[in-house]
RNA sequence: GGCAGCGUAGCUCAGUUGGUUAGAGCACCGGCUUCAUAAGCCGGGUGUCGCCGGUUCAAGUCCGGCCGCUGCUACCA
């Protein structure tokens, strides 16, 4: 062992925006962190765990103004209902704070000081489209229109999902703003810009060498932004907009992600001055006397290059430390596919909570977490599978199986000759820390159940049932065997405290009381009473999941009513997603639970859709298309339409030629990548089987009927 | 379309700088056990390491090209 640790250590993860709440996605990376932090403070490094709600942008004030609220009360709200979400987990930050915060501010306006001293604060006027309506500048998003390159109608403000163009707003043809509908005008403003290109010799060199990206990030980074001069970073935003309001240039406010970094260090202030800490001593780089205080940032991919560039860059002109680390983790995703809400997989924190142990989702995400970006995977029956068979079968168990011998008699005055068990469990606790250490959980979790399978076979061998039924004579080894178990067990919650806090409170009350060190698990307890054992965990059951499921697909439902949504999604009509397993005694309610019915409509709306006979005439494939099939079809007499059908990969073009199919033939035309399609072709998909079924009428029907 | 990542046993994955007969867990089958919240132990694996080609004495591992899957391409993770 070496000598006490002199690391600090400052962890953030991400703020998560106060739009929405929090997801099984988001606690990817708050599991994640959690655990690291834990592990840090159990190894007796002095560790902090900040985080806070970032709160600003032209997001939330719209959202505010459509709920009829202030913003400042939308992000009271909502921060309430996060800080709930992550507790309910055991997220245990060291301080939460917010970007709306006096702490926040004032550092911003520090930061923004020294840009402007250093010179790399510009000013220029930008052409962008403005909302004559409600007011406001439209964000790219908030404005739609037909792309200027492939006349695609119904396309947001950047880029085209037709024809894959970008562009900027003011480029699109017939925009309208979606917040009011209004024609929005091209306004020019004045934004205030930081100019990045001076730093970009040191943002090279930091990114390749400094260690706190991965190699292959930095490649990335590379590849896409360093190889060209850097673009000015566009920090500022006209008013009206929700957040700060640049010192020095009135009516400008810092855009959001300008503030949402300054975040970590506001948190770091506000945790210090309940301390009489201060946010020099984790972030100035002077101090010979101590080594610099460790910065490790976790984040998910989508962010890397605000963290690993313009994060940097503006911490390099304020002189402050650097990120020691920037983790850098995948997303999630769930039975095989992005979450979704009419899958009901689209899993609110507080639904999971509602059905299940938070433990057993940390515990998951650890053997699944390596510390690498890829994308992990939350399949719900090997949730279950390996909850119960590591959790449950292997740890819990252990305990379980053998605690009550002890109940009377307490642990063995001295520890039993076990075969060297504990031992060699604590001499993997280096490997085993070394992978906390790396982040990578999965290894770490790996070589614990190993442990837990030794420790078992163990039990398995000495047979204490036996000795309990061999009388007083055996009663001596009885304990012991039962001693070298729970002291097995310990050493394995000692190991998993990171993962598994309240596994690790229950073994400290079973026995030995709390865990506060990972060097406990390098000596055995001996001579202590043993509490009377309390169950610790119970088995996920299949109706839980499916409980959750269904949970969260009311949820979802009620979120779409509420938003008075038609679609939630595209029709998922190639979707390789498991299908949920269900009967086939007898029709499922999936379709419908699904995809809920459409509000009422009058005999009017639906005489406005004119649905008609028509037989296919050619069917071709289109080559680049992923989904589509070229249809030519027949109204009868000479009247045809070229139709575009999402039904590539479920009929074969040439067994469609002369099938009678139902389209919707008043269908505004819509130009699409391959051509225009002038109508649609009716058929039936839904979430609970994957496929697409195209509609015939009876025998008889001819092309040009219409359906009535 | 662009970008990124991944393709190893039915499933989820491990395979360190290329080096002996490619591993683990789960699932499955057989046996044992019965202390435990139906938990535990033992035994059982020839899988074109996605495909093709290249470098090498040697390739799951490096290089090139295909194919497939997934994700991103939203001021969200």
């Amino acid at each position: 062992m070496h000598a006490p640790s002199t690391r600090r250590i400052l962890v953030t993860s991400a703020l998560p925006y106060a739009n929405g709440h929090i997801h099984l996605g988001h606690l990817v990376e708050y599991v994640q962190t959690d655990i690291f932090v834990r592990f840090q403070k159990l190894r007796g490094h002095h560790c902090i765990y900040l985080c806070a709600d970032d709160t600003h942008g032209t997001a939330i004030m719209i959202r505010a103004r459509a709920e009829g609220t202030t913003e400042r009360e939308l992000i009271a709200t909502m921060r309430e209902a996060h800080l709930a979400d992550f507790a309910g987990f055991q997220i245990a930050f060291d301080h939460y704070g917010s970007t709306d915060s006096d702490a926040n501010r004032r550092l911003c306006g520090e930061i923004w000081s020294r840009l402007r001293a250093r010179g790399l604060v510009v000013s220029r006027d930008v052409q962008q489209l403005y909302d004559p309506q409600a007011g406001v500048f439209l964000a790219d998003r908030f404005v739609k229109g037909t792309c200027p390159k492939c006349q695609a109608a119904d396309q947001y403000g950047d880029s085209c999902e037709q024809c894959g163009a970008a562009y900027t707003p003011a480029d699109l043809v017939d925009p309208v703003s979606t917040l009011s509908g209004a024609r929005p005008e091209v306004r020019s403003a004045e934004h205030l810009f930081v100019t990045l290109e001076p730093l970009h010799d040191f943002l090279a060199t930091w990114t390749r060498s400094s260690g706190a990206v991965d190699p292959r990030i930095a490649n990335y980074l590379a590849g896409h932004f360093l190889c060209d001069p850097l673009r000015d970073w566009d920090v500022s935003r006209p008013a009206p907009y929700f957040g700060f309001e640049i010192p020095d240039a009135p009516g400008h406010y810092w855009y959001v992600w300008f503030d949402a970094p300054v975040g970590y260090l506001a948190a770091t202030d506000e945790w210090c001055a309940a301390r009489g800490d201060t946010v020099a001593a984790w972030w100035g780089r002077g101090g010979a006397n101590e080594p610099p205080a460790e910065i490790h940032h976790f984040i998910g991919k989508d962010i890397t290059y605000f963290h690993t560039l313009f994060w940097p860059a503006m911490l390099e002109a304020a002189e402050l430390s650097l990120p020691t680390k920037v983790r850098i983790h995948g997303f999630l995703t769930v039975n095989g596919a992005k979450m979704s809400k009419s899958r009901g997989t689209f899993l609110l924190a507080r639904t999971y909570l509602d059905q299940l142990d938070p433990g057993m989702l940390r515990y998951f995400y650890a053997a699944k977490l390596s510390g690498g970006i890829d994308d992990i995977d939350l399949n719900l029956d090997e949730f279950a599978a390996k909850v119960n068979a590591d959790l449950v079968g292997k740890v819990v168990n252990l305990a379980s199986r053998t605690a009550r011998w002890l109940e009377t008699t307490g642990l063995s005055a001295r520890y039993p000759d076990d075969g060297g068990l504990f031992a060699q469990a604590a001499a993997d606790g280096a490997e085993i820390a070394a992978a906390y250490e790396d982040c990578d959980f999965a290894r770490a979790m790996r070589a614990i159940m190993l442990a837990a399978d030794r420790a078992n076979a163990y039990v398995d061998a000495e047979q204490p049932w036996k000795l309990a039924k061999a009388g007083p004579d055996a009663s001596a080894k009885l304990q012991d065997v039962a001693t070298v178990a729970l002291n097995l067990f310990r050493q394995l919650a000692v190991y998993l405290a990171p993962v598994l806090p309240v596994l690790a409170e229950q073994a400290g009350r079973l026995m030995g009381g709390p865990i506060r060190s990972w060097e406990e698990s390098q000596a055995p307890l001996v001579g202590l009473p043993v509490a009377a054992f309390e169950p610790l965990m119970k088995r996920v059951e299949k109706t839980q999941l499916e409980a959750l499921l269904a949970a969260s697909r009311a949820e979802a439902e009620k979120d779409a009513r509420h938003k008075g949504a038609t679609a939630m999604e595209p029709t998922p009509a190639t979707s390789s997603a498991t299908p949920p397993v269900t009967s086939a005694a007898q029709d499922s309610g999936e379709a419908l639970a699904a995809e809920p019915l459409a509000p009422t409509c009058t005999i009017d709306d639906f005489a406005k859709i004119d649905l008609r006979v028509a037989r296919i005439l050619t069917a071709e494939e289109v080559p680049e298309a992923k989904k589509l099939l070229k249809l030519t079809v027949s109204l009868g007499g000479d009247a045809t339409r070229t139709v575009f059908a999402g039904i590539k990969g479920f009929h074969e073009p040439t067994a469609l030629v002369g099938r009678l199919v139902i389209v919707v033939a008043n269908l505004a035309p819509r130009q699409m990548k391959f051509g225009l399609s002038e109508g649609m072709v009716v058929a039936a998909s839904g979430a609970g089987a994957p496929g697409v079924y195209l509609l015939s009428p009876d025998s008889g029907a001819l092309p040009g009927m219409r359906l009535h």
